[in-house]
Parts: structure tokens; C-alpha cells; sequence
DNA sequence: CGCACAATTGACAGCGCTATCATATCTGAT
DNA sequence: ATCAGATATGATAGCGCTGTCAATTGTGCG
């Protein structure tokens, strides 16, 4: 068994410098052919594989994008973080996923984690951190990407959805529609959860509708499963005449639910669902739900990470709304389609 | 601006040496009552974050984990993260999770980056790899686990399903029900789905029904709506009296394409997935499919990487069989449930 | 009181690479 | 032939931390 493989092996194996085996593998190009062919050779012959804690402390340079979501094992994120891979990866950045498990606890360590790695920007799912998180970041002088929420006050650049506002118009179209006894379902109540609910507490009050014994939840994790059990609760008080669920995952578990309990959908009850996942067009009855747009969301968060990063600090405060749409399906007819936001 | 805080500032201003307050900061109990207040103070005041890449490099070791997987964008691979997340998370593990894209070669280069970031095991979906990507492997004296397949000269541990026989089973099922036109349904070909579709097809030889006009596919990455359009190719030849999908996705998919083509399920045509993710079970009519134990084998993964870390390198050349089991619902009706492998 | 022993703290060197500046070599125009 | 200017390679030092061993202090016992 070989002790370990360091640049100054290649370098005496190929007869040159360390400094110039060093450049030869950074930058092939401003190296003689010849060089850089011995070098080769001695790199494969070896097995050498760079150490890059040391190149990450010589320069000072992690090349590294830290991101931080709440789950990996929702394919919302899922989509965001291909797109976040797609763009930083060809142009030489690793990135480096921590997941916050829905806690601002958590999140104030991942930041500390990634900031120990001095990774060179941020990109985080959420606007409400902690206050030692907030200062972490701004302190941090690299640049930060708050996503999926719009922001009060946003660190640097923020790019995401008005989820109150989407809930709003979510439950006003309902209302709009005819319903009267709009229901809400809802799993555990992170910050995006949350705000949407306040969308469509605001909605129901506006309309002289609001009512708690409309307002079903369960502090779980979302999941179909979980929608049939919460829609089930409707049991005792009657079932309303609309649900408007969190995300499509409930929908769909209160849509089969109702069905077992022989309510007709959407004769019986209409159902919207949140984010329009793959499924929703696929379901009987296909399901309407409110389209978000997380794959460019993801997109473009890395592009103006990367826009920053190549500006030096642009000061950007830039705030990036990406909309939303209400997507009709056989699970609401008759509803009109609202505009984005 | 201030310049960067290091170490060494922590302890000036705690008046106490470097190696003391990089002592009390991993290994806090060892440290006087005092000094330790002197020294959190301290780096409160600072605002101090340690460089991990200048302890990664003194200390040669890098507290991480290296998982290669094909793609973020599928559930299967999520639930699979999540669990290797939670077990090496609370023991001080860090997960670097890279993206081969179901390239062999972008394999090689993930291991490869994996490598030099000196991570101390590395998890691999899959067991068919490039030579180098092997010999790197081997040579890094490292654990690796390769996993979701079982290998015939697995390079360190390997715990997975057979995929063949889960494939053979599932078509053996449906044939031992009675179905004589088998169909087959399939996506891109990443290797875990060819072994299936060996399976299928050596069922199908078996029985003295195959048929290449029963086997349709399109070299597009799995999704409902490819399901659907897949399946519409059986309008030429004319339908099956039952398709086994790769995934679940096909599945529902196809499932639906037959709906709305008026064929009823399972009536005219039985659907069997592959997978059992949740929404099988909420589909109308619900989906039988053959299951899978994601999160268990990430977990035993991470377990045994584990082990073998505290161990040094047990010379374990294990290979675990998980197995699957066919999960029968109403997309086929009078199947005999089959024992798990 | 002196000593062995444990419990704390510190000095020093070095991990493997790269930034920086210096040196050597090669153009081609005068 | 000569020299400015580009091009290619090398020498040196240091990034910020930790492993190792040494030095200091405190403790209990004969």
C-alpha cells in the first residue's frame, strides 16, 4: 500500500517543477505540448488525485455554491436543485446541499457549515432566518439568494412567488366560481404553508366567509396519504363545497378520499391543489392546482448568483417575482383563470 | 470591511494559544471552565468561522461522505439522500451528493472530484462503472458501497435488489394470471431499467410469448406524460392484455392513455409499475407494483459505511440482498402475490 | 517536604497546494 | 548582432489549521 500521492511526486516524476505541474493541470493551455503530455502521463501513472483542501486554502478559492433547502424528499426541490446543478456545475462550481429539515435552528448551522467551507454565495429556500443566521450572511460579504418567498427585506437578491397572494387569489377563484364553504387543508405548517393559509384566511374574510370548522390540518409532513386522513376530519362538521389544499400531494390524497367516501369530484366538492406537480394533469379527475415555476426559480437564482460572483459585489437588491398560475382541471370546472402574480 | 478572522485573532483576543482554542472548539470538555468562556466569548465577539478546508488539510481528514447518484430529479433518489442524510448527519458527517446523470463518464469524473475531496467512503447508485472509475475506487482504500443493484464483484459492500429477477417475477405474475400478450413499457435505458427489461424478456422466453412488437420504449427520461405517449404506440400493433411499466411513472401514464383511449383498466388491460411510490396506492384504479425499500437501503448503506469507518477497513466484501415485493392492487385483478428475493 | 502522576496548556512544524515575483528562453524587428 | 517584449518555467513563502511532543500546573501520598 502507497503512502499518498502529492503534486511534488508528479512533479519529480515528470522532471519539472511542482509549480508547473500545478498550471498544467489548471490551465493546460499555457504550457508547452511536451510538458504537458510528461505531466499527463506521470498524473495516470501515479493515480493522482489533487488534494482540494489544500487548493481551497492556498487560494482561497472554494469554488463551492452552498444551498440550503428545508427536505430533500420533496420533488419540488428536487427540480429546483437539478436546476441549480445545471448551471453551476458547467462553469466549474461544485455545489454543496445542506438540508435545514424545516427548522430555523438547523438552517443557522447549515449557514455556519457553508460559510466554514467559504463557499463563494449562498442560495437559500426561505426569507425568515434567525437573527444571528441574518447577520452570518450579511457579514459574509458573498453573495446571498433567498428563494421561493418574496422578501420584506431581503439579504441580496431574492427571487420567488407572493405565496400569501397566491393563496388569495387560489380561494378568491373558488369564491369567484360560486362556492361558499371554501375548506382548507393543510400538513405541517412551514413558512411558504404558512403564508399561502394566510392568503386564504385574508380571502374568506373578505368575502364574509371565513370560518375555523373550514380549516382542517395535521402536523405532519405532506403526503397523499396524509390528505385523505385530514380530509377525513370534514366527517364531523360536513363537508364543504370547495378545498383548496396546501399542494398537490393532500389534493390528491382528499380527491380519492372523498371518492371512497362517495362524494362525486367535482359534483360534490371541487378540489385545487398548490404547484401543479406532474401528477395533477394525470389524476381522475386531472386536478387544477396553481403552477409554480421552481425550475426556473432555480435557474435563475444560480444565474444571478453567478452574475454577482463574476461583477464582484453588485450591491443588488434586486427583488425577482416569478409568478404564478392558476392551472384549470376537471377538479374545479367553471372557474375563471386568474392572472399571475 | 475587516480582514479575515482566523484562529489565531480568537486567541489573541482570549489570550490564550491557537492549539488551545482549536482544542476547545472541537472537543470543548477537555478545555477549563474558564478558558472555554474566554474563548466562546471570543469568537462571538468575532464572529469567527473556523476554515474547514485548513483543518481538512492539517488534520487529513475531511468528515464527509461522497454519494454518487444518476439524478435528483427522481423521488426513488430522494428518499434514498434523505436517509443517508439521517444517519450521517448526527454522528458529524458531512454528505457531498454529486450528479453522474446516468454517465458513466460524468461517473468517473464524480468520483474523481469525490476523491480529491478526500471524502472518506463514497455511496454509488449502480455496479457497472468505467475501468478507471473502478480503479480509483479500489486504489482510494477507502469504503464504497455500491447500491439499488447487486453486483457481481461488488468493489467493497453492495446492498441492492436483484433487478432481473425483480423484472422476471413481475412478468411471470402477470403470465402465471393468465395474460398471454405481456407488453413492456420503458423510458430511457439506465442500467437498473435494462436489468428489468432482461428480466421481462427472459419471462416472456420462458413462456413462449415473446414478441418484439410487445416491448415499447423512447429514450426519454421516465415521466407521466412519456408513459402516456409510449403507450399510445400499442395503437399500431394493437394493445397487450397487460403492460409492465418500468416505473410507476410510465405506469400512470399509460394507465391513463388507456382511459382515455376508452380502454378500461384493468378490464381490457392490466398495469403493473415499478416502484410503489406513494401515488400508486391513490391512482384510479390504484396501481400494482413491484416494491422497492429506498429509504431502508440507504439507511444500511450509511450503516454499513459506517461500520467499516470505525472498524478500519473490514475487508467486508458483503452483498445484501433487500428485495422487493409485489404489491397487488386493483390495476391487476387475481395475481398471486410472489415472494420477495 | 518531595515526588509520581494526572490534568492543562503551549511550541513547533508541516499538511499540499497556489500567489507572487523572478528567471530563463524564444520571438522578430532594428 | 542586439534588445524589447512576449512566453515558459522555477523559487519562495505562506494559506489556517492540527498532530506531536514538551512544558507547566495542580493533586495526593509516603
Amino acid at each position: 500500500m502507497s503512502r499518498k500521492i502529492t503534486l511534488d511526486d508528479v512533479a519529480k516524476l515528470a522532471r519539472v517543477s511542482p509549480i508547473t505541474v500545478s498550471r498544467a493541470l489548471r490551465n493546460p493551455q499555457i504550457v508547452s505540448e511536451e510538458l504537458r503530455l510528461r505531466i499527463d502521463n506521470a498524473v495516470k501513472k501515479l493515480g493522482y488525485v489533487p488534494n482540494i483542501a489544500a487548493s481551497r486554502l492556498a487560494s482561497a478559492r472554494s469554488h463551492a455554491i452552498g444551498v440550503i433547502v428545508p427536505t430533500l424528499y420533496n420533488v419540488i426541490f428536487s427540480e429546483y436543485l437539478q436546476a441549480l446543478h445545471e448551471v453551476f456545475l458547467p462553469v466549474g462550481f461544485q455545489v454543496v446541499v445542506v438540508n435545514s429539515r424545516y427548522s430555523l435552528e438547523e438552517e443557522e448551522n447549515a449557514v455556519r457549515t457553508l460559510l466554514g467551507q467559504r463557499v463563494e454565495a449562498i442560495i437559500v429556500v426561505g426569507v425568515n432566518h434567525t437573527d444571528l443566521t441574518r447577520r452570518l450572511l450579511q457579514q459574509s460579504r458573498i453573495p446571498v439568494i433567498e428563494t421561493f418567498q418574496l422578501a420584506q427585506e431581503p439579504i441580496g437578491i431574492n427571487i420567488g412567488l407572493d405565496q400569501v397572494r397566491a393563496g388569495y387569489d387560489a380561494t378568491s377563484s373558488l369564491i369567484k366560481a360560486g362556492y361558499r364553504r371554501v375548506g382548507f387543508l393543510m400538513g405541517n405548517r412551514d413558512e411558504r404553508a404558512t403564508e399561502r393559509r394566510r392568503g386564504y384566511e385574508r380571502a374568506m374574510e373578505d368575502a364574509g366567509l371565513a370560518s375555523p370548522s373550514l380549516m382542517k390540518s395535521q402536523q405532519q409532513s405532506s403526503s397523499i396519504a396524509l390528505g385523505a386522513r385530514v380530509m377525513a376530519q370534514f366527517k364531523q362538521d360536513g363537508f364543504p363545497e370547495a378545498v383548496f389544499c396546501i399542494d398537490d400531494n393532500l389534493a390528491l390524497g382528499a380527491m380519492q378520499e372523498c371518492m371512497r367516501l362517495g362524494l362525486r369530484v367535482p359534483d360534490d366538492i371541487a378540489i385545487l391543489g398548490f404547484h401543479d406537480l406532474e401528477f395533477a394533469a394525470f389524476a381522475s379527475p386531472t386536478l387544477s392546482s396553481i403552477a409554480t415555476h421552481r425550475y426556473e426559480m432555480g435557474k435563475i437564482a444560480a444565474e444571478q448568483a453567478l452574475r454577482l460572483l463574476n461583477r464582484g459585489a453588485g450591491t443588488g437588491q434586486d427583488v425577482i417575482d416569478i409568478g404564478y398560475e392558476l392551472v384549470c382541471r376537471q377538479s374545479t370546472p367553471d372557474m375563471s383563470i386568474a392572472g399571475p402574480g
